[in-house]
Formats: C-alpha cells, structure tokens, sequence
RNA sequence: GGGCGAGUGGCGGAAUGGUAUACGCGCACGACUUAAAAUCGUGUGCCGAAAGGCUUGAGGGUUCGAGUCCCUCCUCGCCCACCA
C-alpha cells in the first residue's frame, strides 16, 4: 500500500458523487471533446503502456479543463470481436460471461489511474442497447446503396475460421493470430468505402493529424494516376462474340511499343472460364494451383510462374500480335486484373520473359542507343523503336501514344471494398433477411438484391443468442446457422418465413462510431442526439495508436463522411486533431502475453500510487515517442512528490508576503513553459519545469501564498490526487471534506496566467566566440549595442589571449542582438 | 523492394541555426547516525596533473557558427509489399 492510497480513495469518491468530471452535455458552453481510442478488455488488463496512453490523454484533458472548457473525456470497451472469443474459447468461459469478468476488472483499473472520465457516459460494444445502433448503421448502410452483397474470392482465416478484410491481413497473415491467410470464393457483405476514395484522401489535408499516419492512409487509398488501354483479343474459341478486347491500367503508355505479351491474373482466367472459354486441362491445373497458393507466397522468393493458354492479342500501337499467358503475379483486385508486359522495362516482366524465353524489346533509352539489358530499365529516358516517336522525352510521350492507341487517362486505387461479414458468434448479427418468395418474384428493399430485407427498426436489436457452443464452423458459416429458432424469421414484405442472415459483422464496425454514442448513451430513440453531435463533434483531440492508421480511424472517417452525406451531422471529418502515442515495448519486444512480457500496472499503482505512476510515465518521454519500460527511476518522482508534501511547512504567516524579483520570474516562466508543454504534449519537460520551480520554493524561509497556490495547479494534471488534498488544505474555500462540493476542486480552478512583463530579462548571458568557438560569457544588459559588446569582449583577458595567439585583429563580427557576439579573425 | 521515423553521457532523455549533455535515475565523496536506511550537500561526457584539447552513428557540404539545414552511407524501429 503506497502512502497515498487513503487520499486517493477519499477524492475518488467525492469527485464521483460531485460530478467533478461530468460536463452538461446539453449546455456546455465551450465543449471540449478529449477522446481516447477505447480499449478492448483483453484478459491480462491494461498492460504499463495503454495506462501511460490514458494518464496521457488525461494530463492533456485537465488541463484543458482548467483553461475553462467543458471538457469531455469518456470511456468504455470494445468489447466485441474475434479476439475477445478466441480468449474465451482458449479458456473455456463463454465470451457473454467473461466479458463480464474483464470489463470488472477493466474498470477497476480505469478507476486506478485517477483519470477524469465522465463515467455516467460509459458504454460497452457488446450490450444491446450499444450494439442495436450498430446495426442501425448497417439498416442505413443497405437503404443507401452502400453495403451489398458479392461472391468473390475473399481472405479466409483458417485458424480464426472467419473471413477478414484486406486491413486485417498484415503481408498475407491474420492480424490476429498469424495463420497464412487463402482465399476463398465466397459471398459475402462489403460497404462501399471505395465509393469514398477521393474524399477520403483529399479530406486529409484539412485536419490536424500525425503526419505518418496520414502518409500510412494515402498510400493504402493508394491513388495512381495513369491510362486505360485496349488490347484486341483474337483466338479465344467459343467467345469471338463477347470478348473482343481486353482492359488493361498502366502509368507507362509511353512503352507501349515494347509490349511484347500480356499476363492475366488466375481469377481472372477462371471467370472466363465459367464464361465458356474452353482451355486444356494443363492451364485448368496452373489455375486451380496458383489459386490454392493465393496469399501463401513468400514475397519476392518465389520463382515466376505461369502458363500460355494459346490466345493473343494485338498490341494497338504496332498491330503485333503478342501471347496472352495466365500467371498469378498479376493481382486481380488491382486494376483490371490484367497487365500490358513490358519486359524490357518492367522488373517483374523481365523476370517472367526471362523464364519462359520471351521477347524483350527495349523502347526506352537513357542515351538514344539500344543496349544489351541485364535488368529492366524503369528510369525515364529517349524513345527507341517506337516508329514515328522515335526520338520523344518518355514523359511526353506518355499522353501522345495513349492518344494514338485510342487509351484514355484513368486513375485507379489500391483501396478496396470493406468486407464485413464474419463467420464468427462474438459480434452483432447482422441484421438482413433473405427471402426465397420475394427473390423468385424479383422483389426485394433495393431492386438490384432481390430477396434481401433489412430488418424494420422496430425490431432491432436483433439479439445475439445465447448458445453454448459457439466455436467457430470453418464451413464458411457462423455457428449462429445452426440455430433454428435464431435463423427462422418471417420476411418483412412478404411475411412468408424467410432465412435470417448468420454472420455477424466485424468488430470494426463497433468502433467506428462509438464516439458518437457516448455524447447520448441512454438514447432509446436514436443513435446519437443531433443537437450533441453539433455542439461536441468533430472530436477536439484524438489519442491512439498509430496501429488503427488503415483500420479505425479509415473507417471512422467513412462513417463520417457517410453520416455526413444522409444529413444526420454536418461535419464530415470526426476528428480534428489526432496524435499517435508512442509504443512502449519491453527488453526490446512488443508487450505480448505470447512473449510472457507484459507489465502489469496494478503492483505498480499500489506500491507507488497513481500520482507517482502518472508522472513516472509521463516523465519517461514525450507522449508521442515509445520506448523500452523500465522503473528505475520512479524513486526520483516518489522523492519530488514527497518534497512537495512538506513544501507547507514553510508556508508565510499572512498573505502579503511577496516573492523576490528572480522567483517570481521563475515562476511566471514556469506557468509560460509547463503550459506550453502540455499543449505540445511533452509531458517530460513539462515535469523538469515543475522540479526546478520546486527547488526554488523550497530555498526560501517563508513561502508566499500565490507561489504555493500556483505551484499546485500547474502541479494539478499531473497529480491530481495529491494536489487536491494539499489545495483543500490550504485553501479558504475548502472546509471540511463532508461538505465538500465540486466547486471547491482545484481541477475546475483557471489555470495560472502568466505576465509577460514579469518574465522579461534586464540582463544576459552575452556570448563571445573567436572564429565561432566560445571563449567568454560575459553578463550584459538586454539591448546592449554591437559597439558596447565589442568593447567589453576587447577588455576580457581570455578573449584577448586568443586574439593575440592568432596575432590578428577581428576582420568581421558577427552579433546577435541580446544572445552573441563572434569575432572572425 | 517502397514509404515514414530515429541514432546525443553508464541509463531515460533536454536543446527557436547561437554556452551540447536541462531534469531525473545511477554512481562517488561528504554531513547527520553507535550503525544502516531515509534525508541533506558537493561532484559526475571523454582525454589530460594542469593549461588545454576532443565530443551528438560515419563521411562530405552550406554557414561567421550545425545535434539541428542539404547530400552520400551505416544501424535500428514501425508500416506496406509482385499495386503494373
């Protein structure tokens, strides 16, 4: 039990029971939003990092607060999702149950940290009442054409038996737990995100974000500007009639004389296929293969494989007419799922016509001249056997052959549809119904998807059963379909009985709009109260981490902007200001309980207390910035909060007493510089300033009131804890704590001015330096001119012994007014 | 392979192009104590007895002056990766 435990329970409770931290979230006159990233309540607890996120985010909230906003800071869990049941299934507790278990003990420790959070707002994913409005976005998402259904070749978890989203696949492995991720042909649920591509990357440059991770959000919406072209195909038996030509997207038209083949993907071979196209059963096996391989490659290992089915095309710049092969290092999601092959300037062209011994024609030349390649060229260069552009800039040449092969300009993206079912029991069931009567009649809530009903609104939630055994299947089914009474409904046009759909939805859904909940959690009616989301939204300040950079905070800003188009809100960015933390690993490895090494904070808290903690981690390093965890020097903060419990013993008699000139302008540099630290979140340095002053205060015999009272709330964000008790002390206002009430908290005091007038100097440190060494510093008054300060530097004894040694006198000075003088010799 | 970021004492780290190493830890010595802990004080980048010299991953450049700006390279971390 650390000293401070009883002060800390006492001010826990008060501030509780007084509202301290509970804004008016209809009134507030100048709403502050401090949102944190909410955690999912994984079984080990916080672990030392997320707290250091959190006491993080919570400096920065009252701080604000103490500037006079009504600051906002909620919380809850995410409780939702694969990783939550995969703990339970490994454990054998029911993901319902333990979710109950976790969430205790998150907020135990949540309440440990001494954070301001307005708990009358918290919210849990996984409770009806959050989870019905979950699927109330869905409703939308289908009446507005954005949510669909198609069969496609999906990411399939063979381990977590679910399908994942391209976000969830980190180089060809689940995210979660690292199974080689295949593909499977399923149909499935997507939103339309890429419907948004453009706004989503040009909505970039309006807000005030960490600069990596908006660069990480470009380059997965991935916009390449380039040219479409067609190539004409001949020789495919069974199909003359339909297909004539092929699509293909390049940002190099101007080596179009140096296609020499063309490479279609296996999926895209395999559509043919089922349309007809009659290949030998060889081509069938390299397909049926390289598809089995997708997402198992090794990246960059493998050897290029693949095989010519007998087709060719003609290339539309010189009429040749070139092989068409089939080989799966053409993507199929990317483009159009075929590429125009230019070996010559192409790396993964060069390699492929190296393999299977195809022509490589050089087209593009650094110097004008043919050369023998051992590698591609990709660089720009001169036009070469390009007929009449022989001779032209590659660059230029680009528009002007796209124009004489009859191609267009195109932009493609790399971004794609998010996949949101899961097969999974631990998450929202999505809430659709499939009637088999109103498909065969064509009808259905939107014309293209006959049969498929969203569930009325009346009915939502739809509830998640419970059932016992809720492993996942692996059939590419949720075990929710094999409950009859769940899967039976009756269709809402028809009222015939209908088929409810299984899947539930993928825990990103969750998240992606939780922050609009939180301003109207009680709401039985709606979502999210409108005139709320006016007065709080966007979010003022957004702290997470830098790992959501393609997953949440992508799928924030589409809801938003989705949100936005249906004129719920009026805003369409959800949040202003966001900043990375920093990830603080342990022995050089990220906190895994696979690693076994992950801290624990709870021993920490009560050994310590949570003002001590607080510091500790805010003093380790910017917030921004990671770094390894040790607790070597927790003894240093344990000593500086001790030091400011005895600073009352030398409180003054009276409270007229004042401080000298020299600390009182310590003082008012402190408040410039602590609060200056806190808006740029270097909590590190802002603490060294809190240690100096205190240094300071306590040389002195008697201690000023105003200086004490200061002290303590700059000292306040920080230490919330110990700050409260000693202000209560000292303070007139304060009285016994039984009838304490929340204006009496130094948390809603104004945060201390500074006087600018206070914190000039009259004198400074004037630097000498001879050939921008230094050689003296001399004290000197502020606005000392050049001449004055040239004559002073002439009179020192050191300076002048470096001028006679280099036996010159000074050819030119350089002076800086009020900061040095240098003298070139 | 591509993108982003970072390399400063024994350690965490600090420095609007202007005294590099603030603040804290650790360490050493001293005071207090019978003793220890705690506390307080002093010192603490490296070389050197000193004078002085050297020092921000390596090398070059710009500048009167570079940890900071530019170029090349090395190392580490994170993200992405056959994206046409």
């Amino acid at each position: 039990m650390s000293a401070y435990s009883k002060i800390e329970n006492k001010w826990r409770k008060l501030w509780l029971k007084a509202g301290v931290y509970e804004p008016d979230l209809k009134k507030a006159k100048k709403p502050f939003y401090n949102l944190m990233m909410f955690p999912y309540p994984s079984a080990e607890g916080l672990h030392i990092g997320s707290v250091r996120t959190f006491t993080g985010v919570d400096i920065y909230g009252r701080f604000k607060r103490m500037q006079g906003n009504d600051v906002f800071e909620p919380i809850g869990l995410d409780g939702f999702g694969i990783n939550s049941e995969n703990f339970a299934l490994k454990i054998g507790v029911h993901p319902s149950r333990q979710a109950k278990i976790s969430e205790k003990n998150f907020y135990r420790q949540l309440e440990m940290i001494g954070n301001s959070f307005a708990w009358r707002e918290k919210l849990e994913t996984y409770e009806p009442e959050y989870y019905k409005w979950t699927q109330w976005v869905f409703v939308q998402m289908f009446k507005k054409g954005l949510a669909y259904r198609k069969r496609s070749p999906v990411n399939w978890c063979p381990s977590c038996r679910t399908v994942l989203a391209d976000e969830q696949v980190i180089s060809g492995e689940c995210e979660r737990c690292s199974a080689k991720i295949e593909k499977k042909d399923l149909e499935q649920w997507f939103f339309k995100i890429t419907n948004y591509a453009e706004r989503l990357l040009a909505g970039l440059d309006k807000i005030n974000w960490t600069e990596s991770v908006k660069t990480t959000q470009k380059n997965w919406i991935g916009r390449s500007e380039g040219y479409s072209l067609k190539f004409p195909l001949i020789g495919i038996p069974g199909e003359e009639d339909r297909k004539h030509s092929i699509d293909i997207f390049t940002t190099r038209p101007d080596t179009l004389f140096g296609v020499t083949f063309i490479v279609i993907s296996p999926e895209l071979a395999k559509r043919w296929i089922n349309d007809g196209w009659q290949v030998s059963g060889d081509v069938k096996k390299y397909i049926a293969h390289a598809l089995s391989l997708r997402g198992n490659i090794k990246r960059g290992e493998e050897e290029k494989s693949g095989v010519f089915p007998g087709i060719h095309a003609i290339n539309p710049a010189n009429q040749e007419k070139i092989p068409v092969w089939i080989s799966d290092y053409v993507l199929d999601a990317y483009g159009t799922g075929a590429v125009m092959a230019v070996p010559a300037h192409d790396s993964r062209d060069f390699e492929f016509a190296k393999k299977f011994n195809l022509t490589i024609r050089e087209v593009i030349s650094p110097d004008g001249r043919d050369h023998d390649l051992r590698a591609a060229y990709t660089d720009p260069g001169v036009l070469i056997n390009s007929a009449k552009f022989n001779g032209t800039n590659s660059e230029k040449a680009k528009i002007e052959i796209t124009k004489f092969a009859g191609g267009d300009r195109k932009i493609n993206y790399r971004l794609r549809d998010w996949l949101i079912s899961r097969q999974r029991y631990w998450g929202p069931p999505i809430p659709m119904i499939f009637c088999d009567f109103c498909h065969k009649s064509g009808k259905g809530e939107r014309k293209e998807m006959p049969g498929w009903h969203s569930v009325p609104e009346k009915n939502l939630p739809v509830k998640l059963p419970f059932i016992k055994d809720y492993r996942p299947q692996g059939t590419g089914e949720s075990p929710l379909a094999k409950e009859r009474k769940f899967s039976k409904a009756r269709c809402p046009m028809c009222k015939n009985w209908a088929r409810r759909e299984t899947d539930v939805s993928d825990t990103f859904l969750d998240s992606t709009w939780y922050f609009f909940r939180y301003l109207d959690t009680k709401n039985k009616n709606k979502p999210f109260d409108k005139q709320s989301a006016k007065k709080w939204l966007p979010v003022n300040m957004y702290i997470g981490g830098a790992e959501h950079s393609v997953l949440h905070l992508l799928y924030s800003r589409f809801i938003t902007k989705a949100f936005f188009d249906w004129k719920i809100i009026n805003f369409d960015e959800p949040f202003k200001k966001f900043r990375a933390h920093g990830l603080i690993i342990k022995d050089g490895a990220k906190m895994s309980k696979s690693k076994g090494n992950i801290v624990n904070p709870d021993g920490y808290f009560k050994d310590f207390g949570a003002d001590v903690m607080r510091i500790y981690l805010a003093f380790m390093a910017p917030l921004e910035q990671g770094g390894d965890f040790r607790d070597q020097g927790i003894s240093g903060i344990d000593r500086f909060l001790v030091r400011v419990g005895k600073l009352k013993a030398k409180l003054a008699k009276t409270s007229k007493e004042g401080l000298s000139e020299n600390s009182e302008k310590l003082l008012h540099k402190s408040i410039k510089k602590i609060g200056e630290d806190i808006e740029n979140l270097h909590y590190n340095t802002a603490i060294s300033q809190l240690m100096i002053l205190l240094s300071e205060l306590e040389k002195l015999a008697s201690l000023p009131w105003h200086s004490y009272d200061i002290f303590l709330k700059l000292l306040a964000p920080f230490a919330p804890y110990l700050s409260e008790e000693l202000w209560q002390e000292f303070s007139a206002k304060g009285g016994p704590a039984s009838g304490w009430k929340k204006q009496n908290s130094i948390h809603l005091e104004p945060w201390p001015k500074f006087d600018p007038k206070k914190i000039k100097d009259e004198r400074f440190k004037l630097i000498i330096q001879v050939n921008g060494k230094v050689r003296a510093v001399l004290d000197a008054t502020i606005g000392i001119s050049e001449k004055a300060a040239l004559e002073m530097a002439m009179e020192d004894e050191s300076v002048k012994k470096y001028i006679s040694s280099l036996a010159g006198s000074p050819k030119k000075t350089i002076f800086v007014p009020d900061k040095l003088l240098n003298l070139v010799i």
